[in-house]
DNA sequence: TATTGTTCTTGTAATGGTTACAAATTTGGG
DNA sequence: CCCAAATTTGTAACCATTACAAGAACAATA
């Protein structure tokens, strides 16, 4: 998926191209995902979009980021233990996780080493990389 | 800590000089996380010493590990959202985990990029690189 | 050695995120 | 318009972790 904000029928279009009836609950979602760099919690889904849709329930949150991850448009990040955020850019990148702010920040690497397909003997499928510390903002 | 397998006696001075009152539950879980690339859960740590220690209490286990990572011995591992791995090289290296046998592995790398002290004006305190997919054994 | 205060360990209960499940609702095709 | 299938929802269950308070072990002092 692009960074840039998209309409609301192109993302309608790319979830039926990847396999998903793009209901309403899960357009939204995925919208909610898909604007701006913010890898959200299901809790901050859930927060952001209960003013609108009143009757939006956790559980269908979590089915419908379990639906998209199974699809593979959207991989579930755990830089903290007890926290998994949420990301729509399925390419190789890393992640900032600022330990004053929480925010999570994209970063593009060009670590030639991370495209390998083996390491050791074993085949490689997937790959996480994540830096933590203090974010640009909150240095100032 | 080192990779080789070493004296009790070794292992109490050493908790000792990282100012850990080496108490006979915190020197049994030390040593339970040194031999061995193992990256154990609380769970495994619980299984492992509980025949011998029939009084051991989860929750020492968890308050011995958070003093561990308080004192910088020992890192908690994220890979999977639902599960801490406890890993005692503080170096930095990399990890597989496989996907089939859950089995976790240490692996040596040569990322300079990694030891930048800032990327994108963001201040680095801890770096995490995992790989994920079918180890060399299950590959057979 | 007895005492006493501190540290460490333990069991139980509480917490919080996620999943299981079944009922209710919505949707799409005939 | 009707029905079967898919989707959503709320509740309860689950599991890892933490909070808390009581009990046990330990160290220092006299």
């Amino acid at each position: 998926m692009t960074k840039e904000h998209t309409s609301m029928e192109y993302l309608k279009e790319y979830l039926i191209n990847e396999g998903i009836h793009p209901s309403y609950q899960r357009l939204r979602i995925f919208e909610y995902l898909d604007r701006g760099e913010f890898h959200p919690t299901v809790d901050m889904i859930y927060n952001g979009l209960a003013k609108e849709i009143p009757t939006l329930s956790k559980t269908t949150i979590y089915n419908t980021l379990n639906l998209f991850k199974k699809n593979g448009i959207v991989t579930g990040l755990t830089i903290e233990a007890n926290e998994v955020r949420y990301d729509t850019n399925m390419q190789l990148h890393a992640h900032f996780k600022c330990d004053d702010c929480g925010m999570v920040y994209d970063i593009q690497v060009e670590i030639p080493y991370l495209t390998s397909l083996t390491v050791d003997g074993h085949r490689i499928c997937e790959r996480h990389l994540y830096l933590k510390g203090t974010c640009k903002n909150c240095l100032k």
